[in-house]
Order: structure tokens, then sequence, then C-alpha cells
DNA sequence: TCGAATTCGTTGGTGTACTGACGATAGCCG
DNA sequence: CGGCTATCGTCAGTACACCAACGAATTCGA
């Protein structure tokens, strides 16, 4: 009677499309490297030694979720954490050598799967596509985080 | 060096587009009832007394988080689950008074909070993101169930 | 009709993902 | 220098979300 529908529900799709990605990744990237972890390792390669709460801040994990994630990476042997001996709160991460080539590895492969995730929309669409899921994904972390970037307003 | 620019890349925006409706969700319209438990309900609403599993099917959810979702709404007294007498496999679901209200209230919500949430783009832009996901989320769920539907080939 | 295959729900295991609380450390200020 | 406050990482609790394996019930086939 009074029930919706929920194709046009915006987080239903989030939930599913993220669903799908997951399916993907799982027989076309790695059963073991989960997309989150993947995400940090590629944050490590790109700046080493970055303190785990930032790293948590440049893939969207909070303090809780990226501890458990590096929590993985470290006993798998792909990533090194010490204590930063100029600041005893933060821990430092690297990527051990295997941390590297596993990130090499991957990088291949996601970017195989990403083709076939993306392969029903064309070039255009693929771009649009981008474009709006960042920019509503923003605007509701904006959200989130009031005030504080009015530069010169106060 | 060889790090990756994780924008482009469709697994992690859809992580980030479902961690923001998470959070608007949880301030807009409950922190008790999540979006799969509503989703659950919403089902319900428009075929009640359906089938545990197909229930889990409808909404995209495999049998053992179907489960635990269904426990929970149970637990709340917002269903009642009977044992099928035709079929003792299954499990029968069906609202109660507090479950209609609730899914009700949190109709109204939604929509709200759908609205918000897709206030940065404009009319022709949402149709435009429902469209697109919708038709990766399908293609790549379509890889999962391979062949089957062909009606008339074999 | 009786055994084999299928289906449904449950259980156990792993991995995100959030909140809230807590201890340790560091920075600031009187 | 000694307390206030802020920050970092951890831990506990809750809630998805998957797979694999299992028992119970049904259905199908010889």
């Amino acid at each position: 009677m009074a029930a919706v529908d929920l194709t046009t529900h915006p987080g239903h799709l989030a939930r599913r499309l993220q669903q799908a990605h997951y399916l993907l990744w799982n027989t076309m990237v790695s059963e073991e490297i989960t997309s989150p972890q993947f995400a940090v390792l590629n944050t490590l390669v790109a700046e080493p030694g970055l303190d785990q709460r930032t790293v948590g801040e440049r893939v969207g994990l909070d303090r809780s979720t990226i501890a458990e994630v590096i929590s993985r990476l470290g006993r798998r042997g792909l990533l090194d954490k010490v204590r930063d001996p100029q600041d005893g709160r933060r821990s430092l991460l690297r990527l051990t050598d295997d941390g590297l080539r596993t990130h090499k590895k991957l990088t291949v492969r996601t970017a195989r799967m990403n083709q076939v995730f993306l392969a029903p929309l064309s070039a255009e669409e693929q771009t649009l596509f981008f474009d709006l899921i960042r920019r509503v994904a923003d605007a509701a972390e904006g959200l989130r985080n009031p005030a504080e970037p009015l530069v010169a307003q106060g």
C-alpha cells in the first residue's frame, strides 16, 4: 500500500553498487586483500611514513576502522608500524618490500576490474558517473563538518 | 611513485557514497532503524507474508545477513516470524502494527533525507545519477548470475 | 517408496564501519 | 612547573555483508 520504490533511493542504490563492486573485486582482483586495504597500501606508496590517523583520513575511515585494517595488513607483513619517537601518540606506517610488490600487482588487476565494472557506460557517461557521485558524497561529508572552512567571513 | 588516484576508482567512490548516506540517515531519519532494516520493512509492507529468503532477495541481502536483520527487527517487535505450515523449511514474515507505524513514520523522513542528499544535483542530474548507478550495479550483478535467463536459446 | 538432490534457515568465521569511552602522550598557559 | 586540554590509538559494543558448512525439510527420480 504505502510501500516505496527503493530504486529511487540513493542509499539503497549506493549499497547495491558497493556490493556489486565487492563481488567483482573478489573474483577479479584478490580474495585476500580487500578494496579498503588496497586503498591503504596505495596511500602509503604515495606518502610513506604517514601517521595512522592521517592514513584513515586519506582513505575515508575512522580511527577504529583504520586500526583494524592496519592490524590485518601488519599481520600479513605488508607494512611496518613504529611509534613516533618525536610524538609518542603517533604510529608511523611504512610498506614492506612485500607490501610494495603486492600493491604493484593489485594496481594492474584493479585497473582491469574497473574497466569491466564501468563497461556498461560510455566514456562520457563514466566521467559523469564519477562527477555526480563525487559531488553528492562531498556535499554530504560537508554537512558533517560544519563551519571551519569559512576563510574570511567571521 | 606508482600510486593511483582513488577518486577515479568506482569502488572507492561507492564506499564513500554509502558512508555519506549512512551519516545523513543517522542524523535525519533514525538512530535505531538502519537503512537496510527500513528496506526490509518496506518490502513487507508491499508483500506481507513473504518468505525470509525472498525478502533477502528483494532488498539484496544474502541468507546470513537477512537472518540477522530479521532477528533484530523481531526483537524490537516490528515483525512476526512464523514457520510455514505448508513447507517446514520456510519462515513467513509479517509486520506488526508497530512495524507498520514505524515504516510510515520513516517513509516521511526518508523522503526528506533523500532531498537533502541529492540537493547538489539538478533534476536532470538526479535522473542520470539513478540511471548510471543502476546500470552499473545491474550489469555487475549479471556477471554473478550467468546464463539461466536465456529463454529460448538452448 | 526410498534414497539423492535441492532448498531454507542457522552457525561460525572474516572484514568493514560507526559511536562512545578510556589511557597515554603532548602542548599550552598560568 | 603543574594542571587543562587536545590528540592519538585502543577497546567494547552494534550492525551490516560475505562465504562455507551444517541440519532439517521437501522434492525429485529410479
